[in-house]
RNA sequence: GGCCCGUUGGUCAAGCGGUUAAGACAUCGCCCUUUCACGGCGGAAUCAUGGGUUCGAUUCCCGUACGGGUCACCA
């Protein structure tokens, strides 16, 4: 039997999510859920000085917001915990001393000054800046001496000087690097406490990690994880290295370019799920043709081979369109929910069918952000100019106009049902009666009842919004306006 | 600089030795239409570059250019 997927999203709590870190917790939340296995929360927070209150709430607040559940964390425990990497610190020294019994780690003596005096040399000789190894073939006797004596160490792992190590990612491929450009880095810190890299492996282990998603910077030191585990003899998990996510073609999206948070784009009027769609392609293909995907459906979709080895550019516009895709496909009632406080926004008139202005304003919505304006000439008629009747097309000029209006105003004034079905009879017998395009009639009616070049909706629609009375207010309006 | 990784239209991308080189967004044109949208149809636009290997390279190999990453007692 397969052994259950655990994935784990393992941020540092900055204060800030950005979207491709917001990414990798969405791939590996994918990864997680299409296997049916657990997504795992760990809060790598060992770094005390760059501590921010409150960070972690935005962790959690931006997963939530995403739909990212997780099944084990620092808030809800589980089977592996602490979930918080600062509270697993006991256990750390205990493995390195491990390692330095098998052979594949050792103590180093060697102070900070005698470490940047070899850095400097080797910076001057143009030599790759490495630790020089002094420490690494110290006698038993030097190293009993030096810790009896108190002198302050760290641990480093003893990398093979010669041959290659080769490691596997699900979307790179075989990597191989050679043996000697591989520094014996710190696992252990004077103070006692592992450095990331070291702690990132026992974690991983410990808690049952099977897949390891993270961005491709770490690919650089995958190898000195995997010697890591070969020497512990644990099972290698399956590596997957994300691309990063760019603002441009050279850098990335970040918070020091000024670049949207997850959350900012959510308050722009972004819808989570599209954002997430919209995120899950960048860098992600899926296998059919169709696109638009709620989270669910990408869990069932979505496929490690689909995931590219460059680097993606972050396009506001697709984001657009994907959200207004997703905008389209909510059910009317939905819809409607949504909208409705962007509605209101600029429309405080009580006596408004929202399902109606809402079922218009559907299919125009790409953002909600942009309601508020689009519905502004609601509860008053802007003041417009009257060249705004002239179209072309629509074979109007100011002088047609004010013939359609005058026309127009009897009938609407007699028509006792005041619905859009009855609206656009008694246009269209008009129409008819008249022997006139529908545009000759229904431009300057749509133009005089809002005022604006561009309307959610057609002149009955709009007439039906605003009511028999206000209609009639505006179409006079306009009559006086043109004469 | 050493090492590692990448490069298909403006953007996201499919492609895994033989294709008219998919699709989406954007763009342009047309249709629908009472504006704008929605919807439908169609157009323009891509394999960074030079060498190989091969009957045949976008696809495999090497070099070059460009871009990214990494070289901490940070995570």
């Amino acid at each position: 039997m397969a052994k259950r997927v655990r994935t784990r999203f393992a941020p540092s709590p900055t204060g800030y999510m950005h979207i491709g870190n917001l990414r990798t917790a969405l791939y590996t939340y994918l990864i997680a859920k299409k296997n049916g296995g657990d997504f795992i929360l760990r809060i790598e927070d060992t770094d005390q000085e760059r501590y921010v209150e409150g960070a972690v709430d935005v962790i959690y607040d931006t997963l939530r917001k995403a739909g990212l559940k997780w099944d084990e964390g620092p808030d809800i425990g589980g089977d592996y915990g602490p979930y918080i990497q600062s509270q697993r610190m006991g256990m750390f020294k205990e493995y390195a001393l491990k390692l330095i019994e098998s052979g594949d780690a050792y103590y180093c003596f060697c102070d900070k000054e005698r470490l940047d005096e070899v850095r400097k040399i080797q910076e001057a000789s143009h030599i790759p800046p490495m630790y020089d190894r002094h420490c690494r073939n110290l006698s038993k006797e030097e190293v009993e001496e030096k810790l009896a004596a108190g002198v302050p160490y760290v641990i480093r792992q003893k990398m093979p000087l010669e041959g290659t190590t080769t490691f596997h990612d699900e979307i790179y491929g075989d990597i191989t690097v050679d043996n000697a450009t591989l520094d014996d880095q710190i696992l252990i810190k004077t103070d006692g406490m592992p450095t990331y890299n070291f702690a990132n492996v026992v974690d991983d282990h410990t808690m049952g990690i099977t897949h390891v998603v993270r961005g491709n910077e770490y690919l650089s030191s995958a190898p000195k994880y995997n010697l890591l585990y070969k020497a512990f003899g644990w099972e290698v998990p399956v590596y997957i290295h994300c691309p990063p996510v760019m603002k441009d073609q050279t850098s990335k999206l970040s918070k020091r370019n000024g670049d949207a948070s997850f959350e900012d784009i959510v308050a722009k009027g972004y819808l989570p799920e599209a954002v997430v769609n919209f995120i899950a392609l960048l860098g992600w293909a899926p296998k059919g043709e169709e696109e638009i995907f709620t989270l669910d459906e990408l869990a069932e979709h979505f496929d490690i081979s689909g995931i590219s080895k460059a680097p993606s550019i972050f396009d506001p516009i697709k984001l657009k369109a994907i959200n207004a895709a997703h905008i389209r496909r909510m059910s009317p009632e939905v819809f409607l929910e949504h909208v409705t406080p962007y509605i209101r926004q600029t429309v405080k008139r009580e006596d408004i069918d929202l399902p109606l202005l809402a079922s218009v304003l559907q299919p125009r919505t790409e953002i909600f952000n942009d309601v508020p304006e689009m519905v502004d000439f609601i509860d008053e008629l802007p003041d417009y100019d009257t060249s705004m009747y002239c179209h072309k097309k629509m074979k109007t000029n100011e002088e047609t106009s004010l013939e359609a209006l005058k026309a127009v105003l009897p009938v609407l004034e007699n028509l006792d049902e005041w619905n859009a079905e009855s609206i656009h009879k008694a246009l269209f017998d008009l129409i008819a009666k008249l022997e006139v395009k529908n545009g000759w009639l229904l431009w300057p009616v749509r133009t005089a009842v809002s005022g604006k070049q561009f309307t959610p909706g057609g002149g009955v629609e709009l007439c039906d919004i605003l009511g028999k009375e206000d209609t009639i207010a505006r179409i006079k309006k306009g009559i006086e306006k043109l004469s």
